[in-house]
RNA sequence: GGUCUCGUCGCCUAGUGGCUGGGCAGGGCUCUGCAAAAGCCCCUACAGCGGUUCGAAUCCGCUCGAGACCUCCA
């Protein structure tokens, strides 16, 4: 089947092509390694991990993913530097070092981000390279002095600068955001890595030293330049040394798309003279209850924050995933809720399928639908709400127990397919109460057979003593189930 | 103030000129000593006011309301 995707580029949902036949090559802007990652940090790279699992299993490509690590920036050298009140003895020993430091703070950072995306489901072997910026300082060097010999950047107090005025009379500048030429301040110079749209400036390609900060020797024109890289340059750099350019897809959050994504794209091609990426995908930004997520609204959470809550990951990422990623995306607690009940309702019909006796009827037509529908849906810019109602559509239609010997292994094999791209369920028969130890399956045993002779004041006595133990016994006609109380 | 998006059943999310979308909550039933769980059934909404049309939640206009960006954020 044919994705189609939202471009930024051209502001239209196109069918996407691959460039090459070997593989679809999708760059995805990663996480700035200074803090735990948010709930929005989830849902930007919840929204590639779909895009890429639909590429390979909808789509039948093969797919070469990387999302870069930011460890240098304005934040990981503020976080890191001495005196910071942000320094985690988990980091280790603070040094004298700034480079040390930073990559202290950076690396300890970068292993909770990776573990994180082991929580929510985003599997470390389907990303093909998470590049580290500080691994790529030679190449974004490189970068720097090719833009400075095409003429479009200059040296000033010892930074290197874009020159975005030259850019604009020979390219279009404002690609993917709508610029204001009226703010336009031509000349102006932007050090920090972050800016006003409504001073829209050169910005920087290289930030000249400062005291304390950590360096790297550069050398431009024979003139002496330690410093450290901006910030757009670094996936200029790493996009063009691991996919090449242009790539397909590049993916990000909707407030990169200026001024980084659009810096990145001017500097590729004033430095390596080939456009970025056929595609860009921008994914929108969630709320929490209906508010914008920020700190001093006290609605901000990290992964860590919802699992202390009691939230199952798994519910997190079916929450996320069940949202269309160009939409706002409102995360509610109830949300939540709501969405591992959904996800159970599947589970619960998907061990029943290992289940019981089959039933007589034909589904073969509505498994043929759901799987059109489904598909379909995911290739129509990833609607994934679309693809969700399918499934509940067929089991409200097909229900577990009247589907036949036949269509039992075909919705199996098809639930599986779909499973790969949501990543949600299990596709297996319902596990045995294994880790549930022989005293409580012993207590249940007798409550059971309590019951069974008709002694219910032992069987609620043995209940309540399983209580004690937190264990709940869920009794269905002719068996029963041991659960962990919560 | 500027730019933009959006208002769909109690809540969340689809749809998009005609055919009662899905999930959660809620109600009923089945099962059951009780409880829980599970399953089945029910629950006819599209902010308001005009207009276009044989027909609009869906197109146009206005009004009201909400949110986002313009400031660090994915």
């Amino acid at each position: 089947m044919k994705l189609s995707l939202y471009n930024t580029l051209t502001k239209k949902i196109e069918p996407f092509e691959p460039l090459n036949d070997t593989e679809v090559r999708v760059y995805s802007c990663g996480p700035t390694v200074y803090d735990y990652a948010h709930l929005g940090n989830l849902k930007a790279f919840l929204f590639p991990d779909i895009l890429q699992r639909t590429l390979r299993i909808v789509c039948g490509y093969r797919v070469k993913w990387v999302m870069n690590i930011t460890d240098i920036d304005d934040k990981t050298i503020r976080d890191s530097a001495i005196g910071s009140e942000l320094w985690n003895p988990a980091f280790g020993e603070q040094t004298q070092n700034p480079k040390a430091n930073l990559q202290l703070l950076t690396s300890f950072y970068e292993r909770e981000f990776r573990n994180d995306l082991a929580i929510i489901g985003i599997k470390q072997s389907d990303i093909s390279s998470m590049p580290r910026a500080t691994d790529f300082i030679g190449e974004m060097q490189d970068l720097i002095r090719n833009i400075h010999a095409s003429g479009y950047a200059y040296v000033s107090d010892g930074s290197v600068y874009f020159d975005v005025a030259k850019w604009r009379e020979k390219e279009h500048y404002g690609r993917l955001f709508a610029i204001d030429v009226e703010h336009f301040k031509s000349g102006v110079r932007i050090d920090a890595d972050e800016y006003s749209r409504e001073h829209v400036s050169d910005f920087v390609l290289w930030k000249a030293v400062k005291d304390d900060e950590p360096y790297w020797d550069f050398v431009l024109a024979d003139q002496q330049l330690p410093g450290r890289p901006g910030w757009h340059i670094e996936c200029s750099a790493m996009g063009h040394a691991l996919l090449g350019l242009p790539f397909d897809i590049h993916t990000g959050g909707v407030d990169l798309r200026f001024p980084h994504h659009e810096d990145e794209i001017a500097q590729s091609k004033a430095g390596y003279g080939e456009e970025t990426a056929q595609f860009w995908c921008h994914n929108e930004f969630l709320e929490v209850e209906g508010k914008k997520m920020s700190k001093s609204l006290g609605n901000f959470y990290t992964l860590r924050d919802l699992l202390d809550k009691g939230m199952d990951p798994m519910d997190i990422r079916f929450s996320l995933v069940n949202a269309q990623y160009g939409s706002v995306f409102n995360f509610t607690e109830f949300g939540v809720e709501s969405a591992s009940k959904a996800r159970k309702r599947v589970q619960e019909y998907i061990y029943a399928c290992f289940e019981g006796n089959s039933g007589h009827d034909n589904h073969a037509e509505e498994l043929h639908r759901l799987r059109q529908d489904f598909f379909s849906a995911l290739c129509d810019d990833l609607h994934m709400p679309r693809a969700i109602e399918a499934l509940f559509s067929f089991m409200k239609s097909c229900p577990a127990q009247t589907l036949s010997h036949r269509d039992r292994p075909a919705f199996l094999e098809l639930i599986h397919e779909i499973n790969e791209i949501v990543g949600v369920w299990v596709i297996a028969p319902r596990p045995e109460n294994n880790d549930i130890p022989q005293e409580v399956q012993d207590l249940a045993k007798q409550r059971w057979e309590a019951k069974a002779s008709k002694d219910f004041s032992k069987a609620d006595e043995v209940r309540k003593q399983l209580a004690d133990l937190g264990y709940v016994i869920k009794d269905s006609k002719d068996s029963y189930t041991i659960h962990k109380e919560e």
